[in-house]
DNA sequence: TAGATTGTTAATCGATTAACAATC
DNA sequence: TAGATTGTTAATCGATTAACAATC
Protein backbone atom coordinates (compact mmCIF):
# COMPACT_ATOMS: atom_id res chain seq x y z
CA UNK A 1 0.00 0.00 0.00
CA UNK A 2 2.98 2.42 0.56
CA UNK A 3 5.45 3.30 -1.23
CA UNK A 4 7.95 4.12 0.53
CA UNK A 5 9.92 1.16 2.17
CA UNK A 6 9.96 0.13 -1.25
CA UNK A 7 13.63 -0.74 -1.37
CA UNK A 8 14.18 -1.90 1.84
CA UNK A 9 15.88 -5.12 2.31
CA UNK A 10 14.92 -8.48 4.15
CA UNK A 11 17.28 -9.05 6.60
CA UNK A 12 17.80 -13.04 4.90
CA UNK A 13 19.40 -11.54 2.07
CA UNK A 14 22.36 -9.41 3.45
CA UNK A 15 22.66 -12.24 5.82
CA UNK A 16 23.52 -14.27 2.53
CA UNK A 17 25.46 -12.25 0.62
CA UNK A 18 28.73 -12.44 3.34
CA UNK A 19 28.08 -15.90 2.47
CA UNK A 20 28.07 -15.39 -1.41
CA UNK A 21 31.21 -13.34 -0.84
CA UNK A 22 32.88 -16.22 0.76
CA UNK A 23 32.54 -18.27 -1.66
CA UNK A 24 32.95 -16.20 -4.54
CA UNK A 25 36.54 -15.38 -3.30
CA UNK A 26 37.20 -18.94 -3.07
CA UNK A 27 36.15 -19.14 -6.69
CA UNK A 28 38.09 -16.27 -7.89
CA UNK A 29 41.22 -17.55 -5.81
CA UNK A 30 40.35 -21.15 -7.62
CA UNK A 31 41.13 -18.93 -10.56
CA UNK A 32 37.29 -19.40 -11.97
CA UNK A 33 36.57 -16.41 -14.08
CA UNK A 34 32.50 -16.56 -14.25
CA UNK A 35 29.51 -18.78 -12.11
CA UNK A 36 26.15 -19.81 -12.37
CA UNK A 37 23.67 -18.92 -10.04
CA UNK A 38 23.36 -22.93 -10.21
CA UNK A 39 27.07 -23.53 -9.52
CA UNK A 40 26.93 -20.76 -6.82
CA UNK A 41 23.48 -22.55 -5.32
CA UNK A 42 25.73 -25.71 -5.14
CA UNK A 43 28.43 -24.10 -3.59
CA UNK A 44 26.13 -22.54 -0.76
CA UNK A 45 23.31 -24.95 -0.51
CA UNK A 46 21.16 -21.98 -1.99
CA UNK A 47 18.23 -22.09 -3.86
CA UNK A 48 20.12 -20.31 -7.74
CA UNK A 49 16.50 -18.49 -7.54
CA UNK A 50 17.13 -17.27 -4.26
CA UNK A 51 20.45 -16.12 -5.40
CA UNK A 52 19.30 -14.60 -8.41
CA UNK A 53 16.45 -12.44 -6.54
CA UNK A 54 18.60 -11.34 -3.66
CA UNK A 55 20.59 -10.28 -6.08
CA UNK A 56 18.38 -7.80 -8.09
CA UNK A 57 17.80 -6.05 -4.90
CA UNK A 58 21.11 -4.66 -6.02
CA UNK A 59 21.13 -4.06 -9.69
CA UNK A 60 21.49 -6.80 -12.49
CA UNK A 61 25.33 -7.59 -12.31
CA UNK A 62 24.87 -10.90 -14.81
CA UNK A 63 24.91 -11.54 -18.12
CA UNK A 64 22.47 -13.81 -19.75
CA UNK A 65 23.39 -17.14 -21.02
CA UNK A 66 26.60 -16.60 -19.29
CA UNK A 67 26.66 -15.84 -15.61
CA UNK A 68 28.31 -13.99 -13.04
CA UNK A 69 32.03 -12.54 -14.08
CA UNK A 70 33.22 -13.35 -10.63
CA UNK A 71 35.35 -10.62 -10.06
CA UNK A 72 32.79 -7.89 -10.77
CA UNK A 73 30.25 -9.67 -8.79
CA UNK A 74 32.98 -9.26 -5.66
CA UNK A 75 33.43 -5.70 -6.28
CA UNK A 76 29.62 -5.18 -6.34
CA UNK A 77 29.09 -7.32 -3.02
CA UNK A 78 31.38 -5.66 -1.19
CA UNK A 79 30.80 -2.12 -2.19
CA UNK A 80 26.90 -3.02 -0.73
CA UNK A 81 27.99 -4.23 2.17
CA UNK A 82 30.69 -1.47 2.68
CA UNK A 83 33.72 -3.96 2.91
CA UNK A 84 35.15 -2.23 -0.17
CA UNK A 85 37.50 -0.34 2.10
CA UNK A 86 39.28 -1.37 5.28
CA UNK A 87 37.75 -1.38 8.54
CA UNK A 88 39.66 -0.50 11.89
CA UNK A 89 38.66 -3.02 14.69
CA UNK A 90 39.71 -3.74 18.31
CA UNK A 91 39.46 -6.33 20.35
CA UNK A 92 39.38 -6.29 24.56
CA UNK A 93 40.54 -9.47 26.08
CA UNK A 94 44.12 -11.03 25.39
CA UNK A 95 43.44 -14.65 26.12
CA UNK A 96 43.25 -17.13 23.93
CA UNK A 97 40.29 -16.01 22.45
CA UNK A 98 41.25 -12.79 21.69
CA UNK A 99 44.80 -13.87 20.41
CA UNK A 100 42.57 -15.96 17.92
CA UNK A 101 40.85 -13.30 16.61
CA UNK A 102 43.69 -11.09 16.25
CA UNK A 103 45.61 -14.03 14.14
CA UNK A 104 42.31 -14.68 12.17
CA UNK A 105 43.36 -14.94 8.77
CA UNK A 106 39.91 -14.41 7.39
CA UNK A 107 40.20 -10.86 8.61
CA UNK A 108 42.56 -8.97 6.62
CA UNK A 109 41.22 -10.94 3.67
CA UNK A 110 38.35 -9.23 3.84
CA UNK A 111 39.15 -5.88 4.76
CA UNK A 112 39.70 -5.32 8.75
CA UNK A 113 42.72 -4.44 10.55
CA UNK A 114 42.89 -5.31 13.99
CA UNK A 115 43.94 -1.54 15.29
CA UNK A 116 44.47 -2.49 19.16
CA UNK A 117 44.01 -5.35 21.63
CA UNK A 118 43.30 -4.19 25.32
CA UNK A 119 43.48 -6.09 28.67
CA UNK A 120 43.65 -5.34 32.17
CA UNK A 121 45.90 -7.76 32.96
CA UNK A 122 49.14 -6.46 34.17
CA UNK A 123 50.87 -9.83 33.30
CA UNK A 124 49.66 -9.10 29.49
CA UNK A 125 49.86 -5.23 29.21
CA UNK A 126 52.89 -4.91 27.12
CA UNK A 127 53.29 -8.52 25.42
CA UNK A 128 52.69 -9.40 21.86
CA UNK A 129 49.89 -11.19 19.74
CA UNK A 130 51.36 -11.46 16.47
CA UNK A 131 53.42 -7.76 16.00
CA UNK A 132 50.57 -6.39 18.29
CA UNK A 133 51.48 -4.62 21.27
CA UNK A 134 48.47 -5.37 24.10
CA UNK A 135 47.88 -2.01 25.63
CA UNK A 136 46.04 -1.10 28.65
CA UNK A 137 42.44 -1.14 29.15
CA UNK A 138 42.35 2.51 30.40
CA UNK A 139 43.45 3.40 27.12
CA UNK A 140 40.76 2.23 25.15
CA UNK A 141 38.07 5.19 25.26
CA UNK A 142 40.64 7.79 24.22
CA UNK A 143 42.13 6.10 21.24
CA UNK A 144 38.44 4.69 19.96
CA UNK A 145 37.73 8.72 19.82
CA UNK A 146 40.80 9.75 18.77
CA UNK A 147 40.59 7.34 16.01
CA UNK A 148 37.05 6.96 15.44
CA UNK A 149 36.88 3.19 15.44
CA UNK A 150 33.32 1.83 15.26
CA UNK A 151 33.46 -1.87 16.03
CA UNK A 152 35.07 -3.71 18.84
CA UNK A 153 35.01 -7.55 19.84
CA UNK A 154 34.59 -8.48 23.41
CA UNK A 155 37.10 -11.52 24.37
CA UNK A 156 36.87 -11.57 27.81
CA UNK A 157 35.84 -14.14 30.79
CA UNK A 158 32.09 -13.70 31.29
CA UNK A 159 32.10 -11.37 34.45
CA UNK A 160 33.69 -9.01 32.84
CA UNK A 161 31.63 -8.90 29.18
CA UNK A 162 29.06 -6.30 30.21
CA UNK A 163 31.67 -4.02 31.46
CA UNK A 164 33.82 -4.05 28.82
CA UNK A 165 30.37 -3.48 26.91
CA UNK A 166 29.46 -0.92 28.68
CA UNK A 167 32.96 0.73 27.98
CA UNK A 168 32.66 0.36 24.27
CA UNK A 169 29.33 2.06 23.71
CA UNK A 170 30.93 4.84 25.58
CA UNK A 171 33.68 5.23 23.71
CA UNK A 172 31.97 5.20 20.80
CA UNK A 173 31.71 2.02 19.26
CA UNK A 174 28.56 1.39 16.99
CA UNK A 175 29.23 -2.44 16.51
CA UNK A 176 29.92 -5.09 19.12
CA UNK A 177 30.93 -8.56 18.61
CA UNK A 178 30.48 -10.76 21.56
CA UNK A 179 32.65 -13.71 21.96
CA UNK A 180 32.05 -13.88 25.76
CA UNK A 181 29.83 -17.06 27.59
CA UNK A 182 27.44 -13.88 28.97
CA UNK A 183 25.22 -12.27 26.77
CA UNK A 184 25.23 -8.10 27.04
CA UNK A 185 22.78 -5.84 26.76
CA UNK A 186 23.54 -1.98 24.69
CA UNK A 187 22.12 1.04 24.51
CA UNK A 188 19.63 1.15 21.51
CA UNK A 189 21.68 2.21 18.19
CA UNK A 190 24.66 -0.02 18.75
CA UNK A 191 25.00 -3.23 17.08
CA UNK A 192 25.14 -6.46 18.83
CA UNK A 193 25.84 -9.72 17.94
CA UNK A 194 26.00 -12.24 20.80
CA UNK A 195 28.23 -14.88 19.10
CA UNK A 196 27.82 -17.58 21.88
CA UNK A 197 29.38 -20.87 19.82
CA UNK A 198 27.67 -23.31 22.41
CA UNK A 199 23.67 -22.13 21.46
CA UNK A 200 24.59 -22.93 18.21
CA UNK A 201 25.78 -26.61 19.18
CA UNK A 202 22.59 -27.29 21.27
CA UNK A 203 20.64 -25.82 17.96
CA UNK A 204 22.30 -28.86 16.22
CA UNK A 205 21.89 -30.76 18.86
CA UNK A 206 18.27 -31.13 18.26
CA UNK A 207 18.58 -32.79 14.70
CA UNK A 208 21.26 -34.89 16.02
CA UNK A 209 19.02 -36.65 18.28
CA UNK A 210 16.15 -37.00 15.69
CA UNK A 211 18.81 -38.52 12.74
CA UNK A 212 17.02 -36.26 10.45
CA UNK A 213 19.16 -34.40 7.76
CA UNK A 214 19.22 -30.64 7.43
CA UNK A 215 20.71 -28.34 4.98
CA UNK A 216 24.41 -27.35 6.67
CA UNK A 217 24.75 -23.57 7.82
CA UNK B 1 -3.34 -31.03 2.70
CA UNK B 2 -1.12 -33.83 4.05
CA UNK B 3 -1.48 -34.92 7.54
CA UNK B 4 2.14 -36.40 7.75
CA UNK B 5 4.54 -33.77 8.88
CA UNK B 6 1.80 -32.14 10.81
CA UNK B 7 4.61 -31.97 13.90
CA UNK B 8 7.50 -31.07 11.62
CA UNK B 9 9.03 -27.88 13.54
CA UNK B 10 10.21 -24.90 11.73
CA UNK B 11 13.95 -24.39 12.41
CA UNK B 12 13.20 -21.01 13.11
CA UNK B 13 11.77 -22.21 16.11
CA UNK B 14 14.77 -24.98 16.81
CA UNK B 15 17.16 -21.99 16.89
CA UNK B 16 15.50 -19.76 19.07
CA UNK B 17 15.34 -22.48 21.60
CA UNK B 18 19.08 -22.25 22.71
CA UNK B 19 18.40 -18.66 23.06
CA UNK B 20 15.60 -18.80 25.12
CA UNK B 21 17.07 -21.37 27.29
CA UNK B 22 20.56 -19.14 27.83
CA UNK B 23 18.26 -16.10 29.19
CA UNK B 24 16.47 -18.91 31.34
CA UNK B 25 19.52 -19.87 32.60
CA UNK B 26 20.96 -16.65 33.60
CA UNK B 27 17.58 -15.86 35.08
CA UNK B 28 17.25 -19.10 37.05
CA UNK B 29 20.93 -17.97 38.90
CA UNK B 30 19.42 -14.42 39.52
CA UNK B 31 17.15 -16.59 41.87
CA UNK B 32 14.27 -16.00 39.37
CA UNK B 33 11.47 -18.81 39.57
CA UNK B 34 8.98 -17.51 37.46
CA UNK B 35 8.90 -15.46 33.80
CA UNK B 36 6.15 -14.06 31.35
CA UNK B 37 6.13 -14.43 28.16
CA UNK B 38 6.26 -10.74 27.85
CA UNK B 39 9.77 -10.53 29.87
CA UNK B 40 11.57 -13.15 27.92
CA UNK B 41 10.27 -11.18 25.00
CA UNK B 42 12.54 -8.49 26.08
CA UNK B 43 15.42 -9.94 27.52
CA UNK B 44 15.59 -12.02 23.96
CA UNK B 45 14.02 -8.93 21.68
CA UNK B 46 11.78 -11.73 20.29
CA UNK B 47 7.60 -10.96 20.14
CA UNK B 48 6.01 -12.32 23.16
CA UNK B 49 3.50 -14.33 21.06
CA UNK B 50 5.86 -15.53 19.27
CA UNK B 51 8.01 -17.44 22.38
CA UNK B 52 4.86 -18.64 23.50
CA UNK B 53 3.60 -20.16 19.99
CA UNK B 54 6.99 -21.58 20.06
CA UNK B 55 6.95 -23.41 22.80
CA UNK B 56 3.40 -24.79 22.00
CA UNK B 57 5.01 -26.75 19.70
CA UNK B 58 6.36 -29.53 22.18
CA UNK B 59 3.86 -28.56 24.99
CA UNK B 60 1.99 -26.15 27.07
CA UNK B 61 4.56 -25.42 29.73
CA UNK B 62 2.98 -22.31 32.03
CA UNK B 63 0.56 -20.86 34.03
CA UNK B 64 -2.33 -18.85 32.36
CA UNK B 65 -1.81 -15.85 34.88
CA UNK B 66 0.95 -16.38 36.18
CA UNK B 67 3.72 -17.39 33.49
CA UNK B 68 6.52 -20.33 33.09
CA UNK B 69 8.10 -21.77 36.04
CA UNK B 70 12.16 -21.36 35.50
CA UNK B 71 13.42 -24.41 35.86
CA UNK B 72 10.41 -26.47 34.19
CA UNK B 73 10.99 -24.77 31.40
CA UNK B 74 14.50 -25.01 31.54
CA UNK B 75 14.15 -28.72 31.79
CA UNK B 76 11.97 -28.68 29.21
CA UNK B 77 13.74 -27.29 26.34
CA UNK B 78 17.03 -28.93 27.80
CA UNK B 79 15.51 -32.73 26.94
CA UNK B 80 13.53 -30.87 23.64
CA UNK B 81 17.56 -30.38 22.48
CA UNK B 82 18.65 -33.13 23.93
CA UNK B 83 20.97 -31.31 26.05
CA UNK B 84 19.60 -32.65 29.58
CA UNK B 85 22.52 -35.27 29.55
CA UNK B 86 26.29 -34.61 29.03
CA UNK B 87 27.60 -34.61 25.24
CA UNK B 88 31.47 -35.50 24.56
CA UNK B 89 33.11 -33.40 21.99
CA UNK B 90 36.39 -33.35 20.63
CA UNK B 91 38.71 -30.35 19.51
CA UNK B 92 41.46 -30.78 16.91
CA UNK B 93 43.87 -27.94 16.78
CA UNK B 94 45.69 -26.74 19.80
CA UNK B 95 45.90 -23.38 19.09
CA UNK B 96 44.86 -20.27 20.65
CA UNK B 97 40.99 -21.01 18.74
CA UNK B 98 41.00 -24.28 19.88
CA UNK B 99 42.25 -23.75 23.35
CA UNK B 100 39.66 -21.00 23.61
CA UNK B 101 37.05 -23.09 22.78
CA UNK B 102 38.65 -25.75 25.30
CA UNK B 103 38.40 -23.23 28.03
CA UNK B 104 35.28 -22.04 27.10
CA UNK B 105 32.87 -22.02 30.01
CA UNK B 106 29.77 -22.34 28.52
CA UNK B 107 30.75 -25.35 27.33
CA UNK B 108 30.08 -27.67 30.83
CA UNK B 109 27.63 -25.29 32.08
CA UNK B 110 25.33 -26.44 28.99
CA UNK B 111 26.55 -30.25 29.22
CA UNK B 112 29.41 -30.55 26.99
CA UNK B 113 32.50 -32.10 27.96
CA UNK B 114 35.62 -31.92 25.98
CA UNK B 115 37.15 -35.84 25.58
CA UNK B 116 40.24 -35.09 23.91
CA UNK B 117 42.28 -32.49 21.98
CA UNK B 118 44.04 -33.34 18.99
CA UNK B 119 46.91 -31.42 16.81
CA UNK B 120 49.95 -32.88 14.42
CA UNK B 121 52.50 -30.47 15.72
CA UNK B 122 55.40 -32.24 17.80
CA UNK B 123 55.50 -29.47 19.81
CA UNK B 124 52.03 -29.17 21.12
CA UNK B 125 51.34 -32.96 21.28
CA UNK B 126 52.12 -33.73 24.92
CA UNK B 127 51.52 -30.09 26.28
CA UNK B 128 48.41 -29.26 29.01
CA UNK B 129 45.37 -27.13 28.13
CA UNK B 130 43.64 -26.54 31.39
CA UNK B 131 43.99 -30.21 32.55
CA UNK B 132 43.78 -32.08 29.37
CA UNK B 133 46.61 -33.62 26.98
CA UNK B 134 47.26 -32.74 23.77
CA UNK B 135 46.89 -35.90 22.12
CA UNK B 136 48.72 -36.96 18.48
CA UNK B 137 45.72 -36.64 15.82
CA UNK B 138 46.89 -39.99 14.32
CA UNK B 139 44.83 -41.11 17.96
CA UNK B 140 41.83 -39.37 16.95
CA UNK B 141 39.65 -41.95 14.54
CA UNK B 142 40.52 -44.67 16.88
CA UNK B 143 38.75 -42.46 19.92
CA UNK B 144 36.21 -41.24 18.01
CA UNK B 145 35.44 -44.88 16.88
CA UNK B 146 35.67 -46.38 20.70
CA UNK B 147 33.79 -44.13 22.26
CA UNK B 148 31.48 -43.13 20.15
CA UNK B 149 31.59 -39.41 19.89
CA UNK B 150 29.66 -37.31 17.94
CA UNK B 151 30.79 -33.80 17.94
CA UNK B 152 33.92 -32.40 16.70
CA UNK B 153 35.11 -28.88 16.42
CA UNK B 154 37.56 -27.66 13.87
CA UNK B 155 40.05 -25.09 14.92
CA UNK B 156 42.63 -25.64 12.80
CA UNK B 157 44.68 -23.22 9.84
CA UNK B 158 42.60 -22.92 6.87
CA UNK B 159 44.88 -25.19 4.59
CA UNK B 160 44.02 -28.12 7.19
CA UNK B 161 40.41 -27.33 7.59
CA UNK B 162 39.57 -29.81 4.71
CA UNK B 163 41.41 -32.64 5.33
CA UNK B 164 40.31 -32.82 9.15
CA UNK B 165 37.08 -32.16 8.04
CA UNK B 166 37.51 -35.75 5.98
CA UNK B 167 38.87 -37.55 8.71
CA UNK B 168 36.65 -36.54 10.88
CA UNK B 169 33.50 -37.94 9.05
CA UNK B 170 35.10 -41.17 8.32
CA UNK B 171 35.81 -41.81 12.19
CA UNK B 172 31.87 -41.07 12.68
CA UNK B 173 31.78 -37.91 13.80
CA UNK B 174 28.06 -36.54 12.87
CA UNK B 175 27.91 -32.96 13.40
CA UNK B 176 30.80 -30.68 13.02
CA UNK B 177 31.10 -27.24 13.92
CA UNK B 178 34.30 -25.44 11.42
CA UNK B 179 35.71 -22.47 13.07
CA UNK B 180 38.55 -22.30 10.67
CA UNK B 181 38.41 -19.43 7.59
CA UNK B 182 38.09 -21.98 5.11
CA UNK B 183 34.80 -23.53 4.06
CA UNK B 184 34.81 -27.36 4.08
CA UNK B 185 32.56 -29.76 2.29
CA UNK B 186 31.00 -32.53 4.50
CA UNK B 187 29.07 -35.99 2.95
CA UNK B 188 25.13 -36.13 3.33
CA UNK B 189 24.20 -37.11 7.01
CA UNK B 190 27.08 -35.33 8.37
CA UNK B 191 26.12 -31.58 10.03
CA UNK B 192 28.00 -28.65 9.40
CA UNK B 193 28.20 -25.23 11.07
CA UNK B 194 30.69 -23.15 9.27
CA UNK B 195 30.68 -20.43 11.91
CA UNK B 196 32.85 -17.83 10.10
CA UNK B 197 33.53 -15.27 12.50
CA UNK B 198 34.17 -12.26 9.71
CA UNK B 199 30.82 -13.19 7.36
CA UNK B 200 28.84 -11.77 11.22
CA UNK B 201 31.23 -8.73 10.99
CA UNK B 202 30.31 -8.15 7.16
CA UNK B 203 26.88 -8.85 7.41
CA UNK B 204 26.34 -6.14 10.37
CA UNK B 205 28.73 -3.72 8.02
CA UNK B 206 25.68 -3.13 5.90
CA UNK B 207 23.46 -1.74 8.67
CA UNK B 208 26.65 -0.21 9.92
CA UNK B 209 27.01 2.30 6.79
CA UNK B 210 23.47 2.48 6.79
CA UNK B 211 22.93 4.16 10.09
CA UNK B 212 19.75 2.08 10.68
CA UNK B 213 18.40 0.59 13.90
CA UNK B 214 18.36 -3.16 13.88
CA UNK B 215 17.42 -5.60 16.23
CA UNK B 216 19.91 -6.88 18.00
CA UNK B 217 21.11 -10.68 17.67
C1' DT C 1 -13.90 -11.69 41.95
C1' DA C 2 -10.51 -8.95 39.16
C1' DG C 3 -6.19 -9.07 36.96
C1' DA C 4 -2.88 -11.37 34.51
C1' DT C 5 -1.05 -14.30 31.21
C1' DT C 6 -1.20 -18.41 28.70
C1' DG C 7 -2.55 -21.31 24.60
C1' DT C 8 -4.48 -21.02 20.13
C1' DT C 9 -6.82 -19.30 16.20
C1' DA C 10 -6.97 -16.61 12.29
C1' DA C 11 -4.94 -12.76 9.62
C1' DT C 12 -0.95 -10.75 7.98
C1' DC C 13 3.16 -10.47 6.30
C1' DG C 14 7.21 -11.63 3.92
C1' DA C 15 10.31 -14.76 2.04
C1' DT C 16 11.09 -18.69 -1.07
C1' DT C 17 10.48 -20.93 -5.29
C1' DA C 18 8.88 -22.24 -9.94
C1' DA C 19 8.37 -20.74 -14.27
C1' DC C 20 9.38 -18.26 -18.28
C1' DA C 21 10.24 -14.40 -21.31
C1' DA C 22 14.29 -11.72 -22.31
C1' DT C 23 18.69 -11.89 -24.10
C1' DC C 24 23.55 -13.05 -24.16
C1' DT D 1 20.68 -20.14 -34.90
C1' DA D 2 20.53 -23.07 -30.67
C1' DG D 3 21.69 -23.33 -25.98
C1' DA D 4 22.24 -21.31 -21.73
C1' DT D 5 21.24 -18.49 -18.03
C1' DT D 6 19.70 -14.27 -16.29
C1' DG D 7 16.06 -11.04 -14.46
C1' DT D 8 11.40 -10.91 -13.00
C1' DT D 9 6.75 -12.17 -12.29
C1' DA D 10 3.41 -14.69 -10.02
C1' DA D 11 2.28 -18.60 -6.94
C1' DT D 12 3.41 -20.93 -2.95
C1' DC D 13 4.77 -21.56 1.24
C1' DG D 14 5.70 -20.72 5.92
C1' DA D 15 6.60 -17.85 9.66
C1' DT D 16 5.17 -13.88 12.47
C1' DT D 17 1.87 -11.41 14.85
C1' DA D 18 -2.51 -9.69 16.74
C1' DA D 19 -6.29 -10.88 19.11
C1' DC D 20 -8.95 -13.22 22.37
C1' DA D 21 -11.09 -16.97 24.84
C1' DA D 22 -9.55 -20.01 28.45
C1' DT D 23 -8.06 -20.19 32.96
C1' DC D 24 -4.80 -19.58 36.68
Amino acid sequence: MTSIDKDRIPEGVIERLPLYLSVLIQLRQDGCYTVSSARLGELTDINPAQIRRDLTHFGSFGKRGVGYEIVILVDKIQAILGSDHTHRIIIVGAGNLGSAVASYSGLRARGFVVAAIFDNDPEKIGTRIGEMLVKDMFQMERMVREQEITIGVIAVPPEAAQLVADAMCSAGIRVILNYSASMVRVPEGVMLHNTDPVRELLHTLYYLSRTQNVATV
